[in-house]
DNA sequence: CTTACCGCCTGTCGGC
DNA sequence: TGCCGACAGGCGGTAA
């Protein structure tokens, strides 16, 4: 489901139901087999625990408390939502966060394509290991995409969505970010030029700073943790749009199946 | 090392 | 109306 722009607001709604500052009470577990359980013994050790921080890096969601981080993935179909008296559960509450406030935190994930780990402050996680750098902070800049990309054959929309390259970029914001910086898809990216490389920088980075802006893009499942939906979707270009006209050009849409997805680019206006 | 493809799951939608 | 296949925002594993 969620890209960075909607891992973002995730982050950002539970920040805003007020998640820093809660005193785990206990892990209720609801369901055995996700895709990595966590360790009941382990979450044991979150009794009493605070939490002091809600994190995003890459797609994924970290809540830091005093001695230790959950990872939690979203996969296509996770979301967390806040619930402050008895649980009205629904399907596929998998797991229940249980603060001592009284507030509890749902973890729901249809698909189960979502993870959740658990580790120590002081230890790593093969999970953010060989994770590329972020789109938003200074590090990611024409210059070095530009050196990335060379010796590389595949498409240019595989390149950007490789999160050992750059993190964050998934399906929509792939077509979206390329058609704005005027480069087709399929193009191997070590035929990028400097310049083109700048601009595809830019393009990335402005669009994923909408987007966020705007609440990320809802096109079915999204909500953030306030239950509210994105509003991006509204300015997508390309996406979804096969065969309907270039909104740049008038040339209808074309659409492939690339990088084992969908993808939508103008062949006029994209070289 | 890179690249293409598969599988993991459930829900929904469109075509017949 | 109902059934069935295709597809959905992600990513790791595997084979070549």
């Amino acid at each position: 489901m969620p890209e960075l722009p909607e891992v973002e607001n995730v982050k950002l709604s539970l920040e805003k139901i007020g998640t820093v500052g809660q005193v785990f009470e206990k892990v209720e577990f609801r369901r055995a087999n996700l895709r990595t359980p966590l360790k009941k013994e382990l979450t044991r050790k979150l009794l009493g625990q605070t939490v002091r921080k809600v994190e995003r890096r890459a797609k994924f969601l970290l809540f830091e408390t005093d001695d230790f981080v959950i990872i939690n993935h979203l996969g296509m179909t996770g979301s967390w939502r806040p619930v402050t008296r008895a649980a009205d559960f629904e399907k596929h509450d998998h797991v229940v966060f249980h603060f001592t406030s009284g507030l509890k935190l749902i973890y729901n994930d249809p698909r189960r394509f979502g993870l959740l780990e658990m580790i120590k402050s002081t230890g790593t996680s093969p999970w953010l290991k060989n994770l590329g750098v972020e789109p938003l902070a200074p590090a990611f800049t024409g210059e070095a995409l530009f050196a990335a990309s060379r010796k590389i054959k595949a498409p240019l929309k595989s390149f950007i969505m490789d999160q050992k390259r750059v993190v964050g970029v998934g399906n929509i914001y792939a077509s979206e970010a390329l058609f704005r910086a005027r480069l087709k898809p399929t193009r191997p990216a070590a035929k990028l030029t400097r310049v083109e490389a700048d601009r595809l920088v830019e393009c990335i980075r402005t669009i994923l700073t909408a987007a966020i802006g705007a609440g990320g893009s809802t096109i079915r499942d999204y909500r953030n943790s306030e239950g509210e939906e994105g509003s991006f979707q509204a300015h997508h270009l390309v996406y979804d749009r096969a065969g309907k006209p270039c909104v740049q050009c008038g040339a209808p849409v074309k659409s492939k199946f690339l990088a084992g997805r969908n993808t939508y680019w103008c062949a006029k206006c994209q070289r």
